[in-house]
DNA sequence: GTCATAATTAACCAAATGGTTAAACTAAAT
DNA sequence: ATTTAGTTTAACCATTTGGTTAATTATGAC
């Protein structure tokens, strides 16, 4: 027999869901909790506001939108082998969550909102490895010189801004979800190549 | 002396302001109005519904989602020449319009706007020219094979992305508009010579 | 000057919205 | 069985919000 959901959980899956597609403006706590089938007055009960509740779902999504990548950068093995992996680690991921990268920008974008920045792990996790490998790897002389602060965000556009440009591109190219994803796959190959390209020592 | 602005322009000028601080969802008449200095009727009188107000100030803004670049990959230079005229320009006009990208990319992953989408100079204009210069270029072996349509997001992704993050990146490395505006001019060299790489044939 | 039309304003309205409250229900402890 | 604490509900509330209206003022044609 089936566990049945926790109300505070059924809450948190439902918020989840309208803060995603409607953003924190867009979404109505009365579909919230019809959604979670609960009353209206539970969400208040459990977390008191809107915000509060916002800030648990941002919190929780947060952490995705560098997920498991960042320990890449912490291997021994060379740059150019944990950018292949990170490349293909984070698209891989994103194809199953394409929703994550507008959900945090389109929150870090709105004014006001500067304390949710602090939950995303940039700075001290992704950025400090990413910059750490590279000039470990341009001491030994495997890596063209670039500017490594230009080159992460090269890469993050490439990988991120697909799912951020996705109702663009299907909207002109027809196609649905499958299809994007498979152009998705496509592409790991694709920035793979590219930075090699970018890298590599002549 | 000087011409007083009709109220119609007043109203489009604040209008712009507050959507593109705030979005559809966030912005409020009230602010509207009283940041055109008028009354909130004269918002309906003039546009008649809050939506329609949007609409005006996304269809202008929509124009410049793609400013003036897309003529550039009509001229007859090479597909490198043309890529580092588009970066350059690209890049040039957004430190100007920093909020641009923010506000397209908003407003079309917003459900039910797909009809805001065909507003963006995209298909017709910068994509099809994109890739008949590339094919072009390709056919007379100045190029690398690549997937053009994957090289475009790229290109794009360097570009637009920084935009995008611009909070996130602000907000951890400190400075201020001032200095991200010298990243991304910095960028415009960067960009151009990756792309060269990615280009090159050896 | 007068008349017609456009522009502008203050007041108003209904609906929606986030949030509250007091009562009722549930379940475990004693 | 009673108590106690946590959970749930329906009804309610104050405020906000996009939008309307009716009256007033400015403008231009004749």
């Amino acid at each position: 027999m089936t566990q049945e959901a926790s109300t505070e959980s059924k809450i948190l899956k439902a918020a989840e869901d309208i803060f995603i597609r409607d953003g924190i403006d867009g979404a109505r706590m009365q579909e919230i909790a019809d959604t979670a089938g609960i009353n209206k007055a539970m969400l208040h009960y459990y977390f008191r506001s809107k915000k509060l509740l916002f800030d648990k779902v941002f919190t929780e999504k947060a952490k995705y939108f560098f997920p498991e990548v960042s320990n890449i950068f912490m291997s021994d093995s060379s740059m150019i082998e944990k950018l292949d992996a990170f490349v293909e680690k984070y698209i891989l991921f994103m194809n199953e969550n394409p929703y994550i990268p507008f959900f945090i920008i389109s929150t870090v974008n709105k004014r006001g909102n500067e304390e949710f920045i602090d939950k995303l792990p940039f700075k001290e996790t992704i950025a400090k490895n990413f910059m750490e490998s590279y000039a470990h790897d341009l001491e030994l002389g495997r890596v063209q010189k670039v500017d490594p602060m230009q080159l992460l965000l090269s890469v993050l556009g490439m990988c991120i801004f697909p799912y951020l440009s996705k109702p663009i591109l299907t909207h002109n190219f027809g196609g649905d979800d499958d299809f994007f994803k498979e152009f998705m796959l496509a592409r790991i190959v694709e920035v793979k190549a590219y930075l090699r390209k970018i890298l590599i020592v002549d």
